[in-house]
DNA sequence: TACTGCCATAGCATCGATGCTATGCGGTCG
DNA sequence: CGACCGCATAGCATCGATGCTATGGCAGTA
């Protein structure tokens, strides 16, 4: 575990970096996009490649992508909403510090 | 406008390829997120270059992304939400089809 | 007219995501 | 046990976004 250098390791080590807050910020969206549409995927009840097929992609790719081991593009995003029967959305809320 | 190959012409071109549905809302998105961070910028009375160092990047980058050259990643999004004062916000919302 | 600020683009280097094939490893089933 | 399936990773090629500098045009304005 430690003296491999896989995703998990080279995530974390993105998320430590210091003064990287925004690269932080981006990868743990990348993670939780990447938990979210293994859930979805989980829902349909499909294998990766199988949801790799729909997508356009293959099943590396999208082990790699709900690993976390990378920040995915928009054009993948979508790839994959359409393939799980869902709309991508991308805003900029207002920052609801207020609390 | 015609013997040009700017930004412009890239992404009516990247809009029009035959087979590419997914690109074209890729692309789309990046547009309207272009023409908001236009918005948000101007509203706050920034110049790019003001937006550009705020974010961390170039004028040349802020132009380029506002004019929707690139389909922008999701680091770069996040810096200038940052910037912004907003929050970036990435999901998938389920397709309402079901009309 | 000269100067200055703002925006649009070009051109290039570099970094990183994606696409791909090939494995490895743990179950399951025959 | 052997074949198969699903997932995780490695390694590599390629494409594309970003970062950068340098311009050019366009409005104001002195």
């Amino acid at each position: 575990m430690s003296d491999r250098l896989d995703w998990n390791d080279l995530r974390e080590r993105r998320m430590t970096e210091p003064g990287a807050a925004e690269t932080y910020e981006a990868t743990r969206i990348a993670f939780e996009l990447g938990q979210e549409v293994r859930h979805l995927r989980e829902g349909h009840g499909w294998s990766q490649s199988q949801l790799a097929r729909a997508a356009g992609m293959t099943q590396s790719a999208v082990a790699r992508f709900e690993a976390g081991g990378t920040v995915p593009t928009l054009p993948v995003l979508e790839r994959l909403a359409r393939a799980l029967d869902r709309r991508l959305d991308v805003r900029f809320t207002p920052n609801a510090d207020a609390a």
